[in-house]
DNA sequence: TATGAATGAGAATTCATTCAT
DNA sequence: GATGAATGAATTCTCATTCAT
């Protein structure tokens, strides 16, 4: 019995995989380098060595590989967030810990600012009619949610404070410094992307949010 | 406010400055909605009620034009700021009255954070070259300076904090929470644009930065 | 001689080469019917019968068509050239040959003469980028070298007459009078392109060119 | 009695006559470098240092403008000619003269060969509307038919010359080396207006004509 | 005589997408 | 599954020319 050919006749289906695979990533990197608008459909085809039909074969259009470029990208840090193991810290480390992931993530990652930038100046028109992406909850809310509650009956934490508000807090702290950071740059004349800004800026919003959170 | 003037476009006749104004708000509002990429010259010029090449005659091209756009828009926030008088409070006050500031000023003005978002995304291309902008400091940086200095003298506020990085901070967490709104609410299922929800972010944000800051 | 496929534009169907030959052709005839500036792209896409988007799939943009046409139009008088065989003939012969070769070339080829016009009035800006010119070297010079060197040797020729300068004048001869025959002809108020004109020229232009040739 | 008043109220003439002629030099220099098709009635203004509405209303439009710069071009190759006294001379200086006569106009004067070329290029669209052209008939015909009469006579030039041939290859000989240069050079490889390749480009020129003339 | 403001028609070029094989 | 050929509708930008003063 051969088991390449009668168990699983894959290969063709593995080689379309994979261009699938390449198609996706170029989409990323074009739409992250140049926006929705500015994306060039070509470029992506291009970019994954494939004749354009078969981008079109795949994903429909342009708006359609967007979204799907998306859910992926969200695919992503919700698969990063599935490591986090704030249950198994104290709640100042479980909250420094977020704080640094949160950072780290949107600094390793700067394609997931550019396409969400790039969405929201679409006001999330492509996401807007995704069904994935409300399947893909966060497990995040929950986790501070825990960990704050934690924190409170401790008598470390202040008490009331929202889990949403607080996780946007956190995102807002990391996600502007980055996205912005173009504009801020023209503006203070300094660079904002140095080694020791970063660290600094890391520094900064964990005494913020520690400074807020602790009694 | 005599309401006659806001809805039709301004008819361009003869009057220069007139004309330059109507093409510089109908492009502030036409780059606002779909960004630089998505945003039409023909519909520019449609808004302002004038000849399209008239505004290649007073702005040059799409770029030169955007880029008067960011500079007359960092120009009207400028011009806000000015009216800020920090010094006159007490520390606290001070500082809740910035944050309050900074976050009305987003509120009321959507095109900034949109205008802001679509140059970032475009890695500050045009705010790059514009001399003008340097020459437009904010006095921000050094009310709140003064403000934090008072605090921490006055012993209500801790040491060591830099203004630029709070400034920065309380951008984040205003800007973020308005322009990735769009994403936020598809994930969340939840608008966040309610005006209940608005006043529970002030309050939050100030929270946030007031037990940072505060001993 | 079928008439069949000279009048109507040979339609572009899924046949590259085809295509690509009669935008050529098309940009060719259009260019030297109006020049490079008042040549017209949409016209050249009509004339080949496709849509003008293909035109610049293929050449890229006006420039590098016009470019093209310029190369394949040097290209096409090179072939030319390759089929005199003056090394056959004696001396005189050989010349009278050159110039009756020249001249009619310059007739019958109405558009390399208009081509050349309009890329001089541009200071050779294309040429000048080509990489092609310069490998399509004209073997005239060579022969034309080697004919005057046999009739000095046999004593007919004048000694010292250099072949480029000799070239130059003779293309000179042909050239300006057909280019410049329209400003000519309203000066003098004749035309200057009835046959019988025409065989006036070539004679006069043989007589001038032996009669310095020969001692 | 003030003369200046009452006699001759030109001062305001005076100006429109200079405005005139700014705006002829202006024109002259733009056609010249850009051609008719490239060039641009704005450039012309700014040239000029008037406002573009003034050209219109001393010259129409841009067609009219272009017929009196050849116009007047002719017209200054015309007085320069003037200046010639073939009949003083015998007639192989003569000969010589003129065609030393030819070169250095041409030499001196790139914006007629420009000029001309350009409106060859449109089939002497403007000139045959012209009607000052025919007016301005070129002396040079008819002195050049004396000076041959006079060496054939003299049995020093050959018999039956024609002197408007002769004067066409003249002409064609000075105005091709100069107007095609630019893809003679490109061609060769070698620059043509070097003041040494000029010095031996007169000579061969020279030579060629008096060459033939000479028995 | 002189001018700044304004325009309609048209120019090259681009783009996402579909057709035929 | 895969591809090169082909397209219609836009998009930015330009140009000669005219209007109103």
């Amino acid at each position: 019995m051969t088991a390449s050919k009668s168990a699983t006749p894959i290969p063709a289906s593995r080689d379309a995989e994979r261009t699938q695979a390449a198609i996706l990533k170029a989409a990323r990197d074009e739409f992250a380098e140049h926006g929705f608008a500015g994306g060039r459909v070509d470029r992506i085809a291009q970019r994954a060595g494939i004749n354009k039909r078969l981008l079109y074969y795949y994903y429909g259009n342009k708006d359609d590989l967007f979204l799907t470029v998306l859910e992926s990208t969200y695919g992503d840090i919700r698969a990063a967030e599935q490591m986090l193991h704030l249950d198994m810290l104290d709640p100042v480390d479980a909250l420094r810990q977020l704080v640094s992931f949160t950072w780290n993530y949107h600094v390793d990652h700067p394609e997931f600012i550019s396409l969400l930038g790039s969405e929201n100046l679409l006001r999330a028109s492509h996401l807007k009619e995704s069904k994935k992406i409300l399947e893909m909850n966060s497990p995040l809310i929950q986790m501070l949610d825990t960990v704050l509650e934690r924190g409170r009956r401790q008598g470390i934490f202040r008490a009331g404070i929202d889990p949403v508000q607080l996780y946007i807090s956190i995102a807002s702290l990391c996600f502007f410094y980055l996205s912005n950071n173009y504009t801020l740059s023209a503006i203070f004349g300094r660079n904002l992307l140095m080694p020791k800004a970063l660290a600094e800026r890391l520094s900064h919003i964990t005494d913020l949010v520690l400074g807020y959170a602790i009694l």
